[in-house]
DNA sequence: CGGCCAATGAGAATGGTATATCATTATCAT
DNA sequence: ATGATAATGATATACCATTCTCATTGGCCG
C-alpha cells in the first residue's frame, strides 16, 4: 500500500515549482532545502514511481542525464543552454516533419532539441564581450 | 609520426561504406571482417582519432552511445528506428526554428530525431500485422 | 634488412548513472 | 497507542561506455 512521505512530497513539490525540466541531482538539491537528510536513492526510487503513475515525465537529451518535468499535456520541446547546461522547454513544434523521413521509414514521434544560451547565460555573455572590445 | 594500418584503414571504410552511422560496436562488427582480431580499445582509438582528424563526426541521440559517420557536408537529421536501434541519416531541415525559443534565448543549433520504423523493420511490422488479423 | 617506436590487443581500470541491499524509521489502519 | 510493513538513507553494487596499461607486433625510414 502506498504511503504519504515528506520527501515524496518534498520531491514532487520541487517539479512541479521549476519552470524547467530538472536532473536527478537538481530534484535532489532543492527537495534538500525541505529534507535537509534526503538521499539519491530516494530520488531516484520516487522519480520512477512518479513516471509509473503518470505524473511525471522523462526528457532524455543526447549526452545528458535524464530530466524529469510534470506531465505535460501539450507536444512540446526542449532548448539547452551550451553553458549552464540547464533545460528548459519551449512551446510549439515545426509542425509536420513526416515528409523528411526517407520512403518506406513510418515516423511515429519526434524530438527536437535547440541549443543556445538562455537568457541568463547571454546576458553574462555579452558583458563580457562588452569588456573585451572596450 | 602516424602510420598506415590495416585497422583504421579497415575501420575507416567500415564506415565511408555503411549508408548510415555507425555505433562502435557496430565498427567493430562491420571492420572484423577484414581484420579478424580488431580490438574494441583500437576502435575506440581510431574513432576519436578519425574525429580529431576531421574526417568523422559524432552523433549523439538521446540514450544512445555515440554514433560515427564520414564528415557530411550538409546539414541534416537522422531517424532512430525504435525496434533495431539503428540510426539512419534523413536530408533535409524543417527550417528557422530561431522563432520557437524564448524571448532573450539565442539559438545557436539544433538537433532533430524522428523515431519509428525503418524500412525493415516496418515490413516485418506489416507482416505481423497481417498474420494476426488471417 | 634492421631497428625504432607508433600502433595494437587484451584485459584491467575508470567514471557516471542507476539499482539493490539492509538495518532503521515512520506511516497509517486498527 | 501499536503493530505490520512501506519507505528511507547510506552504501555497496551493477552496469555501460570509454579509456588506460603494458607487453607485443609490425610499419616504415635508413
Amino acid at each position: 500500500m502506498k504511503r504519504a512521505t515528506h520527501q515524496r512530497d518534498a520531491i514532487q513539490s520541487v517539479i512541479r515549482t521549476a519552470k524547467r525540466p530538472l536532473s536527478p541531482h537538481e530534484v535532489l538539491e532543492g527537495a534538500r532545502v525541505t529534507v535537509r537528510a534526503l538521499g539519491i536513492a530516494t530520488v531516484y526510487r520516487n522519480l520512477k514511481l512518479l513516471v509509473a503513475e503518470g505524473v511525471l515525465q522523462v526528457i532524455t537529451l543526447p549526452g545528458e542525464s535524464a530530466r524529469y518535468e510534470m506531465r505535460g499535456s501539450a507536444h512540446h520541446h526542449h532548448f539547452q543552454c551550451t553553458t549552464c547546461r540547464r533545460v528548459y522547454d519551449i512551446a510549439g513544434c515545426p509542425g509536420d516533419l513526416r515528409r523528411l523521413a526517407p520512403r518506406g521509414f513510418r515516423v511515429e514521434h519526434h524530438d527536437l532539441t535547440l541549443y543556445g544560451y538562455c537568457s541568463d547565460c547571454g546576458k553574462r555573455e555579452l558583458k563580457r564581450e562588452l569588456r573585451a572590445t572596450r
